[in-house]
DNA sequence: AGTCAATGGTCTGGTTCTGGGCCATTGCCG
DNA sequence: CGGCAATGGCCCAGAACCAGACCATTGACT
């Protein structure tokens, strides 16, 4: 096994302030929490729940409008608005981005699974409020009339949308961390119809199952629809 | 629901490094990773694990030192040695840490759940080699013959160990994270010798399921194992 | 047109953390 | 006994980061 203290003496700090709010922020947008033109919290307040100060946000801020991200616009009714576009499908960036993950993937897959299918299993078995069911129902809706152009964004959306109504914050943090670190890769797979078909199937027996309460049905349809997913990946490594 | 970025836009980084870094070590120390008499990594290991620079390090060592956890000889052979043992179990106490974790504790142990489920539940799944099916044995046979005072610490140890043997580096962190945010509690709870034969008993079944390769059986005796603590634990929440 | 609140823009002093170099101590080993 | 290697002890210059104050701009509302 590992020497001592494997998993617990890791890094306390994930590297430096600046990049890695970045990151988050890319992230998010990435994720599908922020759609083209949409406005980021403002400053003050980002930066109260990213807990850094102002000026290392400001700083972030700077480096992703230096890259074309984001746009800012002052006065009031102004802010940071989002002007990213998702870049097309390529599978030989696809091939390349798995390569470079090597046995992170792996792991990353692993995870993945097990939060997810908790997640949903979780959500099947806790008595979800009307507002929740309306929730998980619009994210949904709003994925299955969503264009190509839009569809990987909802997807994370909609499986993000699980987690939080689970209620429990430290899964959905969870779920939302895994989902990055495989968000470059799920969006590299070029979304075709039949896949669209297919995973909408699947969304649908996810849902039904979590508001019928059917704990392991809410499994069983999470681990199908993620198995699609990762075999294809596991496929581009070998 | 949440506003805009629920989960994503959480703290970047947790707090203060120094008192993060104690925290750690501390942790390490109540999860059984090391126990009285060990020597921790040499100072300069230890940093560059921890990803911090060994003054803050030495800052943190020092402030261990001071509480008296910890004794540092110098030379070769020298080191940082563990000098704590866990405080004996206090039902008091642990009403009150009940009350002060609030609705934190439901999110707790539901992560808890979904990653330790899940994390059984793939180490059955995946063929185990011989080295790793060794070391599941050991830490059971560990568990089996501790004395009351060892007990909680090499049962944390175990739990550990099943997500060690996943090969799932984050989910073992994840399952590290989870127990360091329950430790404190399941460590207050007192070693009742009909409970360790409760537990031993499905600390076996854990371990012959996922040896044996039953998926489901490694859940479900997993599941039935933690809703122990957790009913308990929410007793003292009502 | 004027007001005002919400927002980004800028500055400054102070704290924490880093990275690296160098020294001190200890006990094994030839 | 003397060398040596591993370890902790110490120090410093500079970078990163923070907290807070204050300024500038903008557009809706009266």
């Amino acid at each position: 096994m590992d020497w001592q203290g494997g998993a617990i003496f890791r890094p306390v700090r994930t590297g430096n302030a600046f990049e890695e709010t970045v990151q988050r922020i890319l992230e998010a947008v990435k994720l599908g929490v922020f759609g083209y033109g949409d406005r980021l919290p403002p400053e003050r307040e980002l930066a109260l729940r990213l807990g850094i100060s102002r000026e290392t946000l400001r700083e972030a801020l700077r480096s992703l409008q230096a890259a074309g991200c984001v746009q800012v616009r002052r006065g009031r009714y102004g802010g940071t608005f989002v002007t990213y576009r998702l870049p097309p499908p390529d599978l030989g960036e696809l091939r390349r981005a798995v390569r470079d993950m090597g046995a992170e993937l792996e792991d990353a897959l692993t995870y993945r699974l097990v939060l997810e299918t908790g997640a949903a299993e979780q959500a099947a078995r806790r008595g979800l409020t009307e507002q929740q069911c309306g929730y998980l129902r619009v994210r949904l809706a709003e994925l299955e009339t969503a264009g190509p152009d839009d569809y990987r964004r909802l997807d994370s959306r909609f499986h993000l949308a699980i987690a939080e109504v689970t209620g429990s914050h430290s899964l959905a943090a969870g779920v939302a961390e895994s989902r990055m670190r495989l968000n470059d890769l799920l969006n590299a797979i070029p979304v075709l119809d039949r896949n669209i078909e297919h995973s909408s199937h699947q969304h649908r027996a996810m849902v039904e199952a979590i508001l019928a309460g059917d704990v392991a049905g809410a499994r069983r349809a999470t681990e199908e629809h993620l198995a699609g997913t990762a075999a294809l990946l596991r496929g581009f490594l070998g």
